[in-house]
DNA sequence: CCCGGACCTCAAAGCGCTTTGAATACAGCG
DNA sequence: CGCTGTATTCAAAGCGCTTTGAGGTCCGGG
């Protein structure tokens, strides 16, 4: 059923039809009722490929999702386009999600756009900086950026968290328990959103003095492996840590195993913080949550950044907008003070 | 830049240009030579939307993705499309993802179909008798099952791993290191895959004359805390299991953490073996793997199904596929005697 | 009674591509 | 030289929708 088809079966003509169908105010409103009835009886629904070809929008938005060098797929993209699934339903777009090796991500927004395939893209997981975004640029693709560049004076959409500020007061926070060995579990830094985390964990030993210790810090895919594998060294190394800060709640349960195996207590004998994305699938449960984190939906963060592509494609002329997110801070069970102090002090 | 454009600028048709540029015989190899370069000088891309109107195809196949009654998204979906991506790129279609609420899922189908967005969509976790087979019959949607129905005799694609052997075989594997008392943490029983895997496990008891214990079984939504929070009380609980069997890795980290905090060592006071999807995140890792497991690689199923539905969309008279998939079954450092038979037997 | 305006409806053009059916050119053949 | 066949190119129609510009009808005011 087809819209010529439809209009043959009223005896109106297909504009009519359209026009009664799309809302237009110049259609009479018993006509309106007649098309809009006759289009639920025979299950009439506009073909979208050639209603976009007429309109010229593609009514959708771009996602291009990075395979990493080990073929991992990053898990915070599931919980982010939940997110922005929500927005996306709520004004009419669809989600086009492009897989693609590492290496080939530039090009795979490139062809998304000149195929004009979408009216706009996301970005994730910006870099240091970021070919991407002066690619866009070009290309003339109104985009919003999940995290910033390092230059984010330069103009355009993103929606980020406070990451840098995050790491800081969860390293002031160890600090100020007693702890001064401190590892960083970070994330794979040439990522923006690691390298500013790294700076804020810096920042705050600096703070105090405190000269950060390179055995103490490592980047990496936030696997749960990696977090138990670099933990167990870690600890079994000369001169051990008696904290971890981690860059995810996946990083941070390795390490909780790992403690667990050296048959420490977390919480007494090791602390853990880590940051949280709030993930649906690896909840930070309890009456009182397991781990010490500062957390941030990813997923919040995901419907509100599609909120504001929709918002820029449908007012190309206004100023890019940007978000800038605090991650609350919230207390678990997972932190104390460390063990030598807490006896001597 | 349009084909009549690039055209205009050859002193071509539009016709030939076309043909030159998608390979069709009839045009000169010289001229076919000049469009190519001047297209990729000029960085001619043919618009993908004004083609799938001529084409009819839409070359982009639709993944309906539920959010779950507790608004979680499925953990294994972004593993599976990372699978199911590389099958596209190769085959040249798009990936469309719808994300809804539970109870809009059959409607999502309906509304792809309809709108002629998809060449065929990818059923994801069908559930013990499920509506959507149906429907997509009737809308005349190409379409494949990750899973399966409970009538897989009826006439359509599907992928499916055995669930009820991969279960059989690991309650076996218990069962012969002397386990009475194995507890069964499953996914939630109305999916089809969780149903199979029960029986697998009640099928095994039965074969040694064992009742299942209803205290001891479980069916919920598969995170870490679920894992945690009902191997934790099974344990506490008077008369408690010696084993657990859990349908995810994630249920698995859950209860081996739940066995850490009761000061027990996991393959020597509690065994634990787990069905392992291979995610890429949360490996099952160690020169050793550190849980027993039934392991088939979800991701490597989503690049199969993928095969399968183009192929089926490119050839609709051909007899529907099937493919069922055993699971390995690979022995970890989870799983041991139990302590009372160690002791006296 | 005529005219302007409000209201409703329509035919046709256009979105950018593919594909059909026809046209042109040229070589080979009898 | 006329005819057939092959190789190459083209004009035009069509995919299913939106949108423009125009036409028709009906009403009340002058």
């Amino acid at each position: 059923m087809n819209l010529k088809e439809l209009s043959k079966l009223l005896n109106l003509s297909a504009t009519t039809v359209s026009r009664a169908l799309n809302g237009y105010p110049e259609v009479n409103a018993a006509t309106r009722a007649r098309v809009v009835e006759a289009a639920r009886r025979y299950g009439y629904a506009p073909n979208q490929v050639a209603k976009r070809l007429a309109t010229g929008r593609a009514l959708t938005i771009g996602h291009v999702v990075p395979l990493s060098g080990h073929q991992m797929i990053n898990p915070f993209f599931s919980e982010f386009i939940a997110g922005a699934g929500e927005a996306y339903s709520a004004g009419g777009y669809d989600m086009l999600v492009s897989i693609v090796p590492e290496v080939e991500e530039a090009e795979a927004y490139g062809a998304m756009a000149r195929h004009q395939k979408v009216d706009g893209v996301i970005v994730h997981g910006p870099k240091l900086l970021d070919p991407r975004i002066d690619l866009l640029h070009e290309l003339g693709v109104p985009f919003i950026v999940h995290g910033r560049d390092s230059r984010p004076e330069r103009d355009y959409c993103w929606i980020d968290m406070n990451n840098r500020r995050a790491f800081l007061r969860a390293t002031e926070f160890l600090l100020d328990l007693g702890h001064r060995r401190i590892a960083l579990l970070n994330g794979p830094e040439t990522m923006q959103f690691a390298h500013r985390r790294r700076r804020g964990y810096e920042d705050a030993l600096a703070a105090r003095g405190l000269a950060p210790d390179p055995a103490l810090m490592r980047g990496a895919d936030m696997t749960e492996s990696y977090g138990h594998g670099e933990a167990l060294r870690m600890m079994e190394g000369h001169d051990p840590p008696t904290a971890f800060l981690t860059a995810s709640i996946l990083v941070a349960f390795g390490a909780l195993r790992a403690v667990r195996e050296l048959a420490l207590e977390p919480g007494r004998d090791v602390s853990i913080v880590t940051h949280d994305d709030d993930l649906s699938f690896l909840k930070n449960s309890g009456a009182v949550p397991l781990f010490t984190a500062t957390r941030s939906s990813i997923r919040a963060a995901g419907r509100r950044a599609a909120e504001m592509l929709i918002d820029h494609i449908e007012n190309p002329r206004a100023e890019p907008s940007r978000e800038l997110w605090e991650a609350d801070l919230t207390l678990g069970r997972s932190t104390g003070p460390p063990q030598h102090e807490a006896r001597h002090g």
